[in-house]
DNA sequence: TCCTTTAACGACCGATCGGTCCAGATATCG
DNA sequence: CGATATCTGGACCGATCGGTCGTTAAAGGA
């Protein structure tokens, strides 16, 4: 059963370009420059497409915001959910996390920030349909994050006094404060310490 | 001895505006809208002044709004000195400074959001200027912090096994993300049990 | 009171914004 | 091959951007 959606067979020119590849370009873009300092043009060199192209596969501006967006939380979650897996160690898988944050702060990386934070900052407070992207993807960074604490502590591994929902919550605000400071400082050594040492205080 | 720098008096037309008030309703606007999103008509309902007088007095958009950044992190940076005044009990400055923190995030105050936040992610890639500024207030603000731990580990009121300088980033990092975060969550009583949960993994 | 000096104002500027539309190219199918 | 459908590039649109400048109003000093 192939054509399920009873859709006629399309009949003239097919589509010369890939639109994820386009997204994908687009991300980056948004991600370097942020929403309002984006301006078509860069969007058009970016994607290699005219002006015509870029609004009949994508609506507008915005639109092409959201799925640019969308891509990019999507890559995080799946990478939080490879991390933080519940079938591997929750301590190890912890680590995994802090650690790629560490990584992905330090320096060229680090300066080009996260566009998850720079659009809340940015967007969030009036642009209802990023406002719910980003406190979904918060949400489920922390419950991640939660649920791996709390196997560690059924596994006796977590030190005394550690409740897992706060000590999640304290550990998602480290990283994406992280993410800040190293917009503009250099976190290097310094920085994987800090990590370190507040893992320390949670596990036994 | 008056006119200390020889300048002639002043012979024309007084100003007839309060520069510092100008200054303070152009920090809100921005702070509220962003850089780029703040367009010269929005600071010009904001300052009751004409394009003319804003131009006059601040040079441009760019300049106007460094004056603005400067007021808000001399806001931040004397809130910082008051909370960890080295004549205080350290562990209760580092107390009042999440406290305060944690109010600052909650509720409408915390989806306002922070200025230097959304500036370092917006620009701080690209403006060197603004780069200075933000680099060297987390600077300020982790040295600050690292100094009350350190009077704090002198006075034997820290954990066993704390280091100043490791702590201090970390509560940098949980208070910057906390603003993040409260961007798009309500965060209550939740976050509020989460700085006395990292607090209390510090202190003895 | 008159003159000098400066602030205040808003019309106006070129550039650029996001978005529309059309003419021409091109690929597929009957 | 011809008909058809879609893509492609860029001319073009009104709106708005940040910024300038000539005019007017007002406040001392002489």
């Amino acid at each position: 059963m192939s054509n399920r959606t009873s859709v006629p067979l399309p009949r003239g020119r097919p589509r010369s370009f890939d639109e994820d590849a386009a997204v994908e370009r687009a991300m980056g873009v948004f991600w370097s420059r942020g929403y309002h300092a984006t301006a078509l043009p860069d969007l058009l060199r970016a994607t290699k497409l005219s002006r015509g192209s870029l609004y009949a596969a994508f609506g507008d501006k915005h639109s092409l915001f959201l799925r640019a967006l969308d891509r990019y939380i999507d890559d995080a979650v799946t990478r939080l959910n490879i991390e933080l897996d519940p079938r591997k160690d929750p301590v190890d898988g912890l680590r995994a996390y802090l650690a790629g944050y560490v990584h992905r702060t330090s320096g060229a990386h680090g300066r080009r920030g996260c566009l998850v934070i720079a659009t809340a900052m940015e967007l969030a407070g009036r642009d209802a349909d990023v406002n719910r992207r980003i406190a979904s993807f918060f949400k489920v960074m922390e419950a991640r994050v939660a649920d791996a604490l709390s196997r560690a502590k059924a596994a006796g591994k977590l030190a005394d006094g550690v409740d897992p929902a706060n000590a999640a919550r304290i550990l998602v605000c480290f990283v994406e404060g992280l993410r800040v400071i190293s917009k503009t400082a250099s976190t290097g050594a310094i920085t994987h310490a800090a990590a370190d040492a507040l893992l320390d205080r949670f596990i036994r």
